[in-house]
DNA sequence: ACAGTGTGTGCAACCGCTTTCAGAAACCGG
DNA sequence: CCGGTTTCTGAAAGCGGTTGCACACACTGT
């Protein structure tokens, strides 16, 4: 099979505990045996064996980063912002989804676990704080989305959805918009609920009394019957806040089909600003949350956190923003 | 820290021989013992530590899936399916994106070894044969798509785009097209000059010569300066086939914006019926890649090959197959 | 009563690397 | 020239599991 240290070692006339110095540059080590290890090694096209490594060590360098289903384009960026923050640290992730499966889940957990994981980003709503109480036990770090407040060995983002919703808002105000409505996510989604939320009390604060409010899921097609309730009504709506990027295409796919037009017609809304947003015809007008910051950002949590004696968790916060593209205009 | 299996065994009476064969169930052990032990291990939230396991076996249930760029909508489906194959059969999948660079992609390879993983599938076009041969060398087997022939240890699966090529173009060939251009990949990319040279030829063999055909690259905005150049000449064509959904929704957009509307003045066709191609207005005509049996059919090429005792490589095949929706239509 | 078979368990030797400890060699100031 | 540092290297004890081997015991069938 493949080389061991010994070996090297053998060859190079050394002990093991040289060669492991030399390749980890550990210790003063004569450049002459310096020369002669790494030699050896090429030759041999040694390669030193992690798992008898993490062993030695103790430490694992390895971080865990769950989401829910990775076909999710709200994913994409926010792995590739983890996953390139720990690389840049010389950690490497091990990447879970849920696929919205309870023993999947648990099965999810126990593999990380006993990978000895030093933390594990959580950003996938679909599990809550006490379902990763054994990682904590187990003395993980965990890093969660849209859920609060921080607590020992538990981090949180807040990703605030306020600041773009107001903006908005704004923006369709701007545009004469007076009868609005919702189609939010689902009601088993904390971050659904908060955007949810956050869109009708702006719209209210602003006396824009959204009507009708639609619960949908995040399939694509959902958005797409939500519309299709809304349209049979008499009292339209101008503009529709959709819960997410998705749910707005699908419901253009829907209001299309039911021969609206848009932004003449209705304007939509999104959330998200996918990478898709801006091919949608029209481009989808939406607010953007920086998704792969949010990547980032998680392993940054996880990684102060883990370095403070106490292992105390914190808050952080991120914006989210307007991006005005054409699916918006002034009202009919 | 965490428990160990001496602990454990101690407090169970037992030796930590016997947790093992509990735990693994790999003996005989008497109902009580059994039951002693795994409360024990209750009690104590014991995990049996990966590494540990990994070293002391020589095995070590991991597979690599290499990818160039999490954020291509190409990928998700191939990635899901490769790990759920992998974790049906009880294997992990440690995932790793050469973002298309160079020196990432040497450490990437480096870690995969280093992480003794059985197999790797390398599922981007931007790494090619000989960057593997260190995998190989270290006898680990690989898997790659759209590259010939299977060797030891090297297996490979073919997407046969012909046969979805030539549906399309019976498609458009039906529908009174003449005048057709093609938009391809990059050139420096296999997949996509196998593509192309099967457009070209299935074109040809149709008496239709495309005119312009173009390379692009795999951003989104490439199609659509490709399809500016494209409209800038005087006999058009009256419909593109792109080298991918992606080049495809770039040039639609690019299509309106210069006024031409889809599919009444001009048909597009894409590739790979990317999740988003039946949400694009109008609704993509696209020859589907099976993307998620690309995954599965990956892991299963690695799982059997490694299981043969010359460890040789086998070459497999997918078939496309057209998807007709709303991009195309007669020819005005 | 006895060899033969089947069960259930423990001992101890690994797996491949890291790291402490200690010793040898080289260097240094006084 | 000598004790004290500093630099370089090796021996050996782990890290936390797995597993071959041995052994004890309880059944069989003769």
């Amino acid at each position: 099979m493949s080389h061991t240290m010994r070996e090297v070692a053998k060859r190079a006339g050394v002990s093991p505990a040289t060669v492991s110095r030399v390749l980890n540059k550990t210790r003063y080590i004569s450049v002459e045996t310096q020369r002669r290890v790494l030699e050896v090694v090429r030759q041999l096209k040694y390669f030193k064996n992690v798992h008898a490594r993490r062993l030695a060590t103790g430490r694992s360098d390895l971080f865990g980063l769950v989401i829910s289903e990775i076909a999710n384009p709200y994913f994409p960026e926010v792995i590739r912002g983890f996953q390139a923050a720990a690389w840049d640290r010389g950690f490497d992730v091990i990447l879970c989804n849920t696929q919205y499966d309870q023993p999947r889940t648990r099965s999810i957990l126990r593999k990380l676990i006993e990978s000895d994981v030093r933390g594990v980003a959580v950003m996938t709503s679909s599990i809550d704080k006490p379902t990763v109480s054994e990682l904590v036990d187990a003395g993980i770090g965990v890093v969660f989305c849209n859920v609060g407040p921080a607590e020992k060995l538990v981090s949180t983002i807040s990703i605030d959805y306020q600041r773009g919703i107001e903006q908005a808002i704004e923006h369709i105000v701007g545009l004469g918009h007076r009868r609005a409505a919702v189609i939010a996510g689902p009601d088993d989604n904390r971050t659904a609920i908060t955007i949810k939320d956050a869109l009708v009390a702006g719209l209210k604060k602003r006396n824009l009394h959204p009507f009708p409010v639609i619960n949908s899921n995040y399939r694509v097609d959902a958005g797409a019957s939500a519309v299709r309730a809304m349209l049979s009504t008499t009292d339209k709506p101008t503009v529709i806040f959709c819960g997410s990027d998705l749910i707005a295409l699908g419901a253009m796919s829907a209001l299309e089909e039911a021969g609206a037009r848009i932004p003449e017609d209705i304007s939509v809304i999104g959330i998200d600003d996918i990478s898709f947003a801006f091919l949608a015809r029209p481009p989808l007008t939406t607010i953007r949350v920086p998704r792969e910051r949010v990547g980032t950002t998680a392993f940054e949590a996880l990684d102060r956190m883990l370095k403070l004696k106490r292992r105390k968790g914190a808050d952080y916060y991120l914006e989210t923003e307007l991006v005005v593209r054409r699916s918006t205009a002034t009202a009919r």
